[in-house]
DNA sequence: CCGGCATATTGGAACGTTCCAATAGCGCCG
DNA sequence: CGGCGCTATTGGAACGTTCCAATATGCCGG
C-alpha cells in the first residue's frame, strides 16, 4: 500500500494533476462540481497531503519555532498552551524547544529553526541574552516576537512588570506596611529589573527603604530563604513571581508563621493553582494564556507586514486580591 | 541577498553540486581535503542547510510528534522536558501539541502530523481515547509510542502505576494505618486503573475495605473535596497523584488540621515541589524526565526496526518517604 | 602499454507540490 | 462565421536536496 499523491488522486477523478491540486485546495477558479468529484476521489483513495513538497516549492512552511526559557515552570508551561492553541487556530503547527535558560543551547535551537525552515520565531528569551540577538535575527531575515521578557525594541508581548509591581505593593502599603521586602529576581533580564522597579518606584514614593533578598525561581530555594527571616523582619513580601510566593508561604508556615496573618504575601503571574491555596495568594494576574495568544498575534502581524513596525503588546495586569496579605481577613481556619 | 543553495557553494569551491552535498554530510568517500574546501566555502557564503528539501527527497524528516495530554500538568511539563532534550541529543526536533484531554483535538492533531511529515509520535492519550487508535497507527505505518497512559500493546514507556500504590499503600499499613481512602483518578485511563488496583490489592491483603473519592486532577478540586473530610473519616490518603495531594494538604489546612500528623498523605510522581512543600510530601517518584527519556529511546528503537516487537519500558518507581505520611516524626514547626 | 580495480568526483533523475503561462470550450457580437 | 472575452482546465518548469549510475584518475600486474 504505496502513499497515494495528488497524481493518483488525479487519475481516479479523471482531471488533470493541476487540476487536482486546485480542487484539493479548494479553489473557486474550478467548478464546484469537479472540486467535489476530486475531493471524493481522494477521500477515496486516502489521501494525505505531503507539506514538505509544499514546503520546498512555496518557500512557507506554515510552521512557527517557539523557544521556552523554561518549560518546567508553569507560568511558561501555560504561556506556551495559549500560543501552541493560537497558532494552531491561525493554521501554524508549533515547533517546541525548551533551552533552560541556557544561551548556548538557545542558540544551536536558533540554527536548528532556520534549517527547518520554520516562517517565524517566538522567543521567550533565555536569562543572560544579549540584545545583539536581535541583529542576528533581523540580518537572516528571520521574523520573530519576543514573548514576557524582551528587549528595547522589536515585537514584543508580554505583561507591563512595573505597573504589576507597583500594584502590589501600593496595595500592601495601603494595608498599612512599612517593611516590604522584594523576593526573588536579580537576574540581568528585563523581567527582573521591571518587577523590581514597580517595587521600588512604589517605595520611593511613600518615602520608605527597599529591601531585597535575591533568589532563583525555585520553590524550595524561596522557602529556606523565608525561613530565616527573624520575626524583626518585613511584615510583608512582595515577590517575584507566584512560584516564589508559595515558597515564601511554605517557608513561613514552616517557621511556625502564618502567612497572610504574621507576614502579608504577593504573588505575580496569577497560575491557576494561586486561587486553590491555603491561605489563597493575593497576586498580580497576567493570565498567561493570554500573553500567549497576543505573542502569536503580534509575530502573525509582523510576517505579515515584514516592512512594519514591530507591534510592542503590554498587557495590564490586575490585582487579585485574596487571603496571602491580610487584607481578606486573615486566613482564618474554618472549621475547628 | 538571496538565500545561498548548494549550488552556490559548490561554484564558490570550484566542485561539482554533488561534490559539494556529499562534503557538507562529511561523506568519507571524499577526500578530507576537498571536504574541508566546501567546508569552508559554505562558511563564507553563510550557507544554511534547508531541511525541506531533504525532507522531501529522502522521506525522512527527523521530526517527531509530541502529542501531550495537559502540559499545564507540571508533571507532564517536565516529562515533556525529557523528551525534547533526548529527541534533540539525537538529532531529532520535536513538534508539540497539547490536547487538553480532547480526544477530537487529539485526533485532529495526528491528522496534521501525518501531513506535517513526522517520523514517528509519542502519545500521551487523551482521557477517553479508545485502544483503536493503534490500529489507526499501524494501518498508516506510522511509528509510535505511547507515554505514561498506555495500552495492552504498542511500544510504551511509563511508571509501575500498580507497584507505585502498593508501595504508599503498604507504607501506611506499616505505620498502623487503617482507614485508608484512595483520592482521584476514577477517569477511563490505564493509569487511573493502575494506581487504583495497587491501592486496592494492597488493601485487600490487609483485609481492609476501600475507600473511594474521585476527584479530576486538580488542586483546587482535591482541596474542597479533602475540606469536607470529617474527623470520623480516613486517617491517611493515597493520592493519584502529586497536584492532587497539594490540594488535599491545602484543603486539610483550611479544615484547621495537620497533613502528617492528623491526616496521612501520600503522592505520586515526584515532581520537584514536593520536597519543597511544608509539609514535605512522601510521594511515589517516577522521575518524569527520566520516563521522557525512556519514551523518546523506546520510539526511535521503534523506528529503526519497524517489524519487531515493540518494546514496553516499565519503569519502577520507588518511595520517597518524608513528612507527609508522620513518619518522619509529623510535621513540627522548627522555630517558636 | 593495456586491462582491471580501486578511489574520487560528476551528471542527472527523482521526490510531490506550487505557480504560471497556455489552451480548450463556449457564448456572443458585429 | 471569424474573432473576442470569459471561464474551466491543463502542461510543464521550478523548488533544493538525495541517490544512483556513470565517469575520470591513478596505480598495479602482466
Amino acid at each position: 500500500m504505496e502513499r497515494i499523491r495528488i497524481k493518483d488522486v488525479a487519475r481516479e477523478a479523471g482531471v488533470a494533476l493541476s487540476t487536482a491540486a486546485l480542487a484539493l485546495r479548494d479553489d473557486t477558479r474550478l467548478r464546484e462540481e469537479t472540486r467535489r468529484a476530486v475531493r471524493d476521489a481522494a477521500a477515496r483513495l486516502g489521501y494525505v497531503y505531503d507539506r514538505s513538497a509544499a514546503v520546498m516549492r512555496s518557500g512557507k512552511s506554515h510552521t512557527i519555532g517557539l523557544l521556552v526559557c523554561e518549560i518546567t515552570n508553569p507560568f511558561y508551561a501555560e504561556l506556551t498552551a495559549g500560543v501552541e492553541e493560537a497558532l494552531d487556530a491561525a493554521g501554524y503547527v508549533t515547533i517546541l524547544a525548551n533551552t533552560s535558560e541556557s544561551v548556548a543551547r538557545q542558540k544551536r535551537m536558533l540554527e536548528r529553526f532556520r534549517e527547518q525552515p520554520v516562517d517565524g520565531v517566538l522567543i521567550m528569551p533565555a536569562t543572560g541574552t544579549p540584545a545583539t540577538l536581535l541583529d542576528e535575527l533581523d540580518k537572516v531575515r528571520l521574523p520573530y516576537a519576543t514573548v514576557v521578557r524582551g528587549f528595547r525594541r522589536g515585537a514584543h508581548a508580554g505583561p507591563d512588570d512595573r505597573a504589576g509591581t507597583r500594584l502590589a505593593t501600593e496595595h500592601l502599603l495601603r494595608l498599612g506596611h512599612r517593611r516590604i521586602a522584594f523576593l526573588g529576581g536579580g537576574r540581568k533580564n528585563s523581567v527582573s529589573t521591571g518587577r523590581w522597579d514597580g517595587y521600588a518606584r512604589a517605595m520611593a514614593k511613600a518615602g520608605l527603604a527597599t529591601e531585597h533578598m535575591p533568589c532563583p525561581t525555585d520553590i524550595g530555594e524561596a522557602s529556606r530563604l523565608t525561613r530565616a527571616l527573624s520575626a524583626a523582619g518585613p511584615t510583608a513580601l512582595v515577590c517575584f513571581n507566584d512560584s516564589v510566593a508559595f515558597g515564601a508561604m511554605l517557608g513561613l508556615m514552616r517557621a511556625g508563621r502564618k502567612p497572610g496573618v504574621d507576614v502579608a504575601v504577593t504573588g505575580f503571574d496569577g497560575i491557576r493553582e494561586a486561587a486553590a491555596w491555603y491561605p489563597s495568594l493575593t497576586t498580580v494576574c497576567v493570565a498567561p494564556r493570554a500573553i500567549g495568544q497576543a505573542a502569536a498575534r503580534v509575530l502573525l502581524q509582523q510576517m505579515a507586514n515584514p516592512g512594519s513596525t514591530p507591534i510592542r503588546e503590554i498587557l495590564k495586569p490586575t490585582l487579585i486580591i485574596r487571603e496571602s496579605c491580610g487584607a481578606a481577613g486573615g486566613a482564618p481556619p474554618d472549621t475547628p
